[in-house]
DNA sequence: ACGTTTCTATACCGACTGGTACGAATATCG
DNA sequence: CGATATTCGTACCAGTCGGTATAGAAACGT
């Protein structure tokens, strides 16, 4: 058994349950190995969770990444935006690294500051979007990139949450598609 | 020792911290009274916390269906929703009810089925006062009474939630006023 | 084939959880 | 005042948590 095949196994498993909920025992039973071979490989629980929050950064939150650098125009990367939050597979429980930041005081150090630091990554991400858009004159409304920024990061997280918790995506569709209305009317 | 004031001792301690991070020794500590004076009161963990949130409900969130159902129109009603979420300092940590609706899988029975009840209740207000507003001629657009009936409810629990994590309240005024907008706009 | 070394699995540790049995102290009532 | 009923607090139960010591099995080099 693989160190990355465990990893696979507790990124799901925080994935679809949540973090706060899935014991380092669960994991080595539903990984099939014993708990030293687990803290050999990552020290301790906020070892592991740090470390499955990091390559679900890698193989899924990267993607957000590459929408919101796309350079596809206001209008463009918001529908993205709301395809990728509203009906991709993947979000279809949620998203770990929000789950992680909504139980932020129960994570280990290390991963609260993983968390947070990718959180301000996100933030700057949303930020170079907006400002982008603002340059080209794609978004003239008198509301500051700053309120923008946090409005946009929160509505996007507010409809993966909602995903998690089973909401039907068509209606998360709508109330995003609504929410980010602000962005394209005058 | 009263057993109001016990609830009362209850109630506070979910409603600043957090329902799951807090065990029924921290309470009893926190009230002075011991562990079968609680269960004889409570029955159950269960028990107590239900009545703290009935309690809750009572005290607090009674003031929400008082300005849904106050009949002042849709700018003022909509106007006084963002004051309370914003600013109301029985705000500043949040609300419980949102916090038991968040970690729902983590509460016992009886007390998962009174949130869902007071969720489903809160929707009907939610419900009534745009349909108020749609039959008065206030709120002619495209949407329908469904989404925005959730849209409106997600967009204030978003609001309160960022109240409990340490956002300035001028900062969630402004982002809740935006998400809002899209009620007051043609 | 044997000795060494590395890895694994089991069984355990102390701390905490929700929940309870039971003796002691207190209050109530005749 | 004294008998009774009730509440209180301690000390405990079984279970789970994160984390680890230790004995045994497997792999390796010679």
């Amino acid at each position: 058994m693989n160190a990355d095949q465990v990893l696979d196994v507790a990124m799901k498993a925080y994935w679809h349950s949540d973090p706060a909920d899935v014991s380092v025992n669960a994991i080595c039973q539903m990984a099939g190995i014993s708990k030293p071979s687990l803290y050999r490989e990552f020290g301790s629980e906020d070892g592991l969770t740090r470390a499955a929050l990091d390559r679900y950064a890698d193989q899924v939150l990267a993607e957000m990444f590459v929408i919101l650098h796309g350079g596809k125009g206001l209008h463009a990367t918001l529908a993205a935006l709301i395809d990728f939050a509203s009906d991709d597979p993947r979000m279809e429980t949620g998203c770990l690294f929000y789950k992680m930041r909504a139980g932020k005081h129960r994570l280990g150090p290390d991963t609260r500051a993983r968390v947070e630091e990718m959180d301000a990554v996100a933030q700057a991400a949303y930020a170079a979007f907006l400002q982008t858009a603002r340059d080209a004159g794609e978004w003239p409304g008198g509301l500051s990139i700053e309120v923008g920024t946090k409005y946009l990061g929160e509505q996007v997280a507010l409809a993966i949450t909602m995903r998690a918790s089973g909401e039907e995506p068509a209606r998360i569709r709508e109330m995003l598609t609504l929410a980010l209305s602000v962005f394209t009317r005058p």
